[in-house]
DNA sequence: CTGAAAGCGCTAACAA
DNA sequence: TTGTTAGCGCTTTCAG
């Protein structure tokens, strides 16, 4: 085991190109040339080349291609919450993509917390990342700057951040919102109830918007409009649920933000005995699996999460090959799916 | 916008540690040892080189450091497939561990997918890669060679290898599983099914042996448990429950080898009017939220995910700094939580 | 405590 | 087509 200049005794990948070039009997260029362009190369040298590489298992260290090169071929994918199953599946989507395209992606999980975003920033200044994915809704900052101000490719997803020139990938939010007001109106409601997500959310807005907005179009007040605040959740689902209890008059059609607050919210409202939708009517949004296994089987919007990761990391990677992109939303179709969750009030039966 | 030798036109980081020891006047070894081991400069120098760091907003570059250290601060973490609601939780712990000993973390996703393995040993290969966190139960292969031997420290955690001389995070899967064996056949069962997990998991071989084998020792015989082959799924589940349904004279518990297949096996199971508990007890493994949302809220094996992630990247960065940890099994505890899916069979009542 | 200087392994001008 | 060579930006020995 040589033992080099400052070199640590770890004993990692020992051969090197100078390893195969000398075994091959040709310079490190040509090695380098062999593997990156082999059409440049002659099949002699090509054979031997491969030869040597497949006899040694030599593969480039990626520290030093990425230091002459200046770039690192890894994208770094920034998401608010892991822990949540909707994530999983438009990670799935962007690692395809990447993947495909020979990147690795380093995800970055804020876990909620802002904190979390410095050492991010950190990263993405640290030269190790090619672009960046942002899936928070939220521009990153540090102590002293900003994500967004390190020039790097940025592509955000599913969540969008207004006003920001960065290609945006999104859902008809809005209009599938109204969707949903509008459906509930089919139905014979009269009251209805929003149980949002977390203050401030580009998601919450537009599906918040879209929602009250339709209704008022439709000639409800306010008053029509019951609001409870919670959040993308089971638990703030669950704790919205108990609070719609324990409404006086209370409402018969229920807009969860969410899936995962819709189907606890579900489970709290049959607890006391009401029926689901005999007496309440649940939407809910993303189109996890789990919503298709809960009881009953939950009308929702169904978000295509992988194709959002697709979309996102093909735009992304466009980017990187400087190609021309758009800059602003790029709106994909999430349909309201129908399913056990919704019916008539049965008031009006 | 400086052009120089064999440079790109990305504008990255710009300002190097070069500029840094300008600014401070003072040596760019100087300027690396104020940032790496502040206690080796003089406060004033140090002084001169945070100011400079702090006015140019400069970062180390990461490829530069990896290449002349020899390491790269990141941490493979290869996941048999991240649409899954157990793995969110557990990478959240990996996750929190890491990052606090500053490190990255690249997630591998093999999407069940074998041909995926190559990738990751070929990027474990590239000196890009300090340690592996292997979640998937098997050693990645390449063509030609296994992640197993590049001298690279390797914890495995969730699953095991068996035999691998490394430390191995697991739970208790053989005995929580006789202890649900046990649970069923306090409560009067005598009749049982198992639905299984995918074949030849180290998983599914711990929870299938130790619940046949807590049956057989209570003198149950081979044909009072059913077995019905599924896998880790909501869809394998549901598949399961129409299996269960069309048997002759059906078991009255069931153990689903995760809480996926148990919700959907409930499901399927109730939309044709059998009770749970009352017809059919149904016990799941894993303890993911979506089980406490389900009706009836499942009773479950509840692992301790957060912790896992946690414990299998605290000895793998033990055995980075060089410290000594244990090859092979290390048990943490996942205790059986009893909830609503599990109860006397009616006919006992 | 500080600076000079030697590379880490690779790629890409440039020359041949 | 191929080889020579100059770094990419950083850390660390070694000398002062």
């Amino acid at each position: 085991m040589r033992q080099r200049h400052g070199r640590r005794q770890s004993p990692k990948t020992n051969v090197t190109i100078q390893d195969i070039a000398k075994r091959a009997g040709v310079s490190t260029a040509t090695v380098s040339r062999a593997l990156a362009n082999p059409d440049q190369v002659s099949e002699r040298f090509l054979q031997k080349v491969s030869k040597a590489v497949s006899e040694t298992g030599y593969t480039p260290n990626k520290a030093a291609r990425n230091l002459r090169s200046q770039k690192s071929m890894t994208i770094l994918v920034v998401v608010p919450n892991v822990v949540n199953a909707f994530w999983p599946e438009v990670l799935r989507g962007i690692d395809d993509e990447l993947v495909a395209a020979g990147y690795d992606l380093i995800i970055g999980n804020l876990d909620n917390l802002i904190e979390r975003e410095e050492r991010y920033v950190n990263l993405a200044a640290s030269g190790q990342i090619d672009g960046v994915l942002l899936l928070s809704g939220r521009m990153p900052v540090a102590r002293d700057r900003s994500m967004g101000d390190l020039n790097l490719p940025i592509v955000t997803l599913a969540s969008a951040i207004p006003g920001l020139e960065v290609p945006q990938v999104v859902v008809n939010e809005r209009a599938v919102s109204a969707e949903i007001a509008q459906h509930f109106i089919d139905l014979g409601h009269r009251r209805f109830c929003y149980v949002a997500g977390p203050e401030g959310n580009f998601n919450e807005v537009e599906r918040s918007a879209g929602f009250t907005k339709r209704l008022a179009d439709a000639g409800f007040s306010a008053s029509d409009i019951i609001r409870i605040p919670a959040g993308y959740s089971f638990a703030a689902g669950a704790k919205a649920g108990h609070a719609f209890l324990s409404i006086e008059h209370r409402p018969t059609a229920v807009y969860c933000a969410c899936d995962e607050s819709a189907i606890s919210f579900v489970k709290v409202v049959r607890s006391v005995g009401l029926d689901v939708p005999g007496d309440v009517s649940v939407v809910g949004f993303d189109g996890i699996e789990a919503a298709h296994y809960c009881e009953p089987t939950l009308t929702t919007v169904k978000q295509p999460r992988a194709q959002m990761g697709r979309t996102g990391a093909r735009v992304l990677l466009d980017q990187l090959d400087g190609k021309s992109v758009p800059k602003g939303l790029i709106e994909l179709d999430a349909p309201l799916v129908i399913e056990s969750s919704t019916g008539p009030p049965r008031t009006c039966q």
